[in-house]
DNA sequence: CAGGGTTGTCATTTA
DNA sequence: CATAAATGACAACCC
């Protein structure tokens, strides 16, 4: 999905379809048809244009202008306004299609238009239009959907549209050369682009984006690619046929677009375009593989018609030799829009689909396809595609949230597409909050070799899984594919930081941290920059890329053909990584520098404390000695005689040490004044010791 | 719901 | 000069 404007949380039900077959690689027309036949009483146009290739006439039909800036509608509605100009006028068209018994408002003369013809029986010019728009959409050279463009009055289109867009003008910033080279002279230009945009026109059909430089298979090619088709259309019908049975059987709980449109159409009978019931609708023949661009072009069976699309778009991605490897040009430019659109924004939660369920919309016929659980299935669709589908509003009143999310559950599915469990049970019990959304795209990468098969789901879509080394084509093809499912545009609210906060012009949708909630278990796992490595099918593994020498990450990075997006975000995630383990290692000392402090604090206190105990000892040692010095001082005075032979009192005389070994009593007045004050300043000091 | 701990990331400095 | 490591600061998340 491309170029689109912010969901809007009154979107039908249908919007999910719309979605839904995009990412099956449906066209836009077949939404259209949809939203014809099964409009829900709030149906908006221009919110089925979110899920489309801007190819689709739905883009020239867009009657509003861009709020959001939603890319090339806007350019392109003008076209599509004046797609018909044998369009009674507005006011007149509105009655008649009133009056017809269409049971909603077209919100635009173009709508009111192409539901007058649906409704009057006039399918073939409805389709004209459509076809008439799409050549208008597709650059308007002319080259309108097969069996469309002869209906077209007004199909001219407009060849400035595309290039006149702002997208287009970025894509032009990003790959002038290829742009240049894309359109070589301004003379030859129509022919030439009318021949490429016929082929690529085949190719949209086909819900792949087909190489340009090998658009030009051989009639034979396409001949054997018709006949595979075919092959799978069969396939299909049986596979849904088979899916039906078991979901009656209630061993199912995937649902098929037919259970869905029975679902809507019993809910609303009313709804039902006049003479165009789904019940009325025929099977197309099997035979007709280009039934989609055929001007029975309304009585596509839908199953069918998914079927068949999604099988020609897995033939071409599966193609061996990559015949269907996108063009350079495509390459260049293209890769770049989908970041632009990754800002995904998730409103109106509390209405929001469980995304488990609504994988049981896609019919997915091919065997392989049908082995895939609802796991797998989770982790190859885009984050960002869930992210909207699950948070898009139901609330058209025909569809309630919680009544679809209890429709389709049922226990004990064996489809290939059933839901996990657990995300089951959480749908049920938190169904306003529970979305198991695989951010940033959990496409088909993963560092674990085991992983592969599962994600085949992607490649199915985008093509296979790209050889982790040395398949510079694959590698290329299939990420660049991957951007075009696995970031489908829903930029919507784009938060300047989400802008600003990537020096490399790419946009994650979301603050990991908060989208982690949406993300399975699985996928909660993943550190960030493994799930960004794994949208961008980074054909690394994030330890890998962090942990290389630098020398190998060079001749890693020369060796394998890498997008300057790729080598960007794996130069992140080397800087990252590296700078996340020093961060670790950062930590970790500063734990241990502070551990160690405290231990030496333990240690010095242990320390202080023993001091303490060593010198308390010695004080008391100390006051023993000096009570023992007066015993004995007080000893020596009592068998003192003074020459009357009187006892000596102590108070008057004192003891005094000579130098010369002999000691003396002496009068206390006449001990020197040093001696006094030295003696005071020994007692006070033992004083203060003995206070210690 | 506030607050602390953990972790990832960015910016900047240092080696 | 390029790269890695180190580190402070901040934000988000979790308990």
């Amino acid at each position: 999905m491309k170029y689109l404007k912010p969901w809007r949380s009154d979107g039908g039900g249908l919007l999910h379809l719309t979605i839904l077959l995009s990412l099956a690689g449906l066209r836009l027309d077949l939404d259209l048809d949809l939203c014809l036949l099964l409009p829900p009483p709030t149906l908006l146009r221009d919110e089925l244009l979110l899920g489309c290739d801007p190819t689709s006439p739905a883009y020239a039909l867009s009657p509003y202008p861009a709020p959001g800036g939603w890319g090339r509608a806007d350019q392109l509605h003008p076209k599509g306004r004046e797609a018909d100009p044998a369009a009674p006028p507005e006011g007149q068209l509105l009655r008649e299609v009133r009056a017809l018994g269409v049971p909603f408002i077209p919100r635009t003369r173009v709508d009111a238009w192409l539901v007058h013809r649906v409704a009057a029986g006039d399918a073939d010019g409805a389709h004209g239009l459509l076809g008439a728009a799409a050549a208008s959409s597709a650059g308007g050279v002319g080259a309108g959907v097969d069996g469309g463009s002869q209906a077209a009055p007004g199909g001219g289109g407009d060849p400035r549209a595309s290039p006149s867009s702002p997208l287009a003008a970025r894509q032009e910033e990003k790959a002038p050369a290829e742009q240049t080279a894309r359109v070589p002279d301004a003379d030859g230009r129509a022919s030439e682009e009318n021949e490429v945009l016929r082929e690529r026109h085949e190719a949209v059909d086909h819900s792949s984006q087909h190489e340009e430089n090998e658009q030009r298979v051989s009639a034979q090619e396409e001949k054997s690619l018709q006949q595979k088709n075919e092959d799978e259309n069969k396939t299909a019908e049986k596979t849904t046929e088979s899916r039906n049975e078991r979901h009656l059987n209630g061993t199912d709980t995937s649902f098929s677009m037919e259970d869905l449109f029975q679902l809507l159409s019993s809910s609303q009978p009313e709804n039902s375009v006049e003479g165009i019931s789904l019940g009325d609708i025929p099977a197309l023949p099997g035979s007709s593989n280009d039934g989609m661009n055929s001007s029975a072009h309304y009585n596509v069976n839908f199953s069918q018609a998914i079927s068949h699309d999604v099988n020609l778009h897995e033939a071409m991605l599966l193609c061996p030799d990559n015949t269907f490897r996108r063009d350079p040009v495509v390459r260049t430019s293209q890769p770049q829009e989908p970041f632009l659109q990754l800002n995904s924004h998730t409103t109106n939660a509390e209405q929001s689909l469980p995304v488990a369920n609504l994988t049981a919309f896609l019919p997915f016929v091919d065997n392989q396809m049908r082995n895939l659980t609802s796991e797998d299935f989770l982790h190859d669709l885009n984050i960002n595609i869930f992210d909207e589908i699950n948070l898009m509003s139901l609330a058209t009143g025909d569809l309630d949230a919680m009544e679809v999310s209890q429709l389709f559950q049922e226990p004990d599915s064996d489809s290939g597409l059933s839901l996990n469990s657990s995300h089951n049970s959480t749908s049920i019990t938190k169904s306003n909050t529970s979305h198991s959304i695989c951010e940033e795209g959990a496409t088909g990468y993963s560092s674990d070799p085991e992983s592969l098969p599962h994600h085949n789901l992607e490649g199915a879509v985008g093509g296979n899984y790209p050889a982790p080394m040395g398949h510079r084509s694959d590698s290329g093809f299939c990420g660049d594919l991957a951007f075009q499912h696995v970031f489908h545009n829903h930029t919507y609210h784009l938060e300047p930081r989400a802008l600003e906060s990537n020096s490399e012009s790419f946009s994650w949708p979301e603050k990991p941290e908060k989208m982690s909630r949406y993300l399975s278990d699985t996928e909660r796992n993943l550190s960030r920059d493994e799930r960004r490595a794994k949208a961008l099918r980074i054909p690394f593994s994030v330890d890998e890329i962090v942990r290389m020498p630098v020398d190998s990450f060079n001749s890693m990075l020369s060796r394998h053909y890498l997008t300057d997006l790729q080598v960007s975000l794996i130069r992140d995630i080397r800087r990252r990584g590296k700078n996340k383990v020093a961060a670790q290692n950062c930590r970790r000392r500063k734990m241990d520098i502070i551990l160690n402090l405290e231990e030496d604090v333990c240690n010095l206190q242990a320390k202080k404390e023993t001091l303490k105990r060593e010198r308390a000892q010695c004080n008391k040692a100390i006051n023993i000695m000096k009570q023992k010095l007066h015993h004995l001082y007080h000893d020596v005075f009592s068998r003192l005689r003074d020459d009357e032979g009187r006892p000596v009192n102590p108070n008057q005389y004192a003891l005094q040490y000579s130098h010369d070994g002999s000691v003396l009593i002496v009068p206390k007045e006449l001990v020197t004044s040093g001696h006094k004050k030295e003696n005071r300043k020994r007692k006070r000091e033992g004083i203060e010791d003995g206070f210690h």
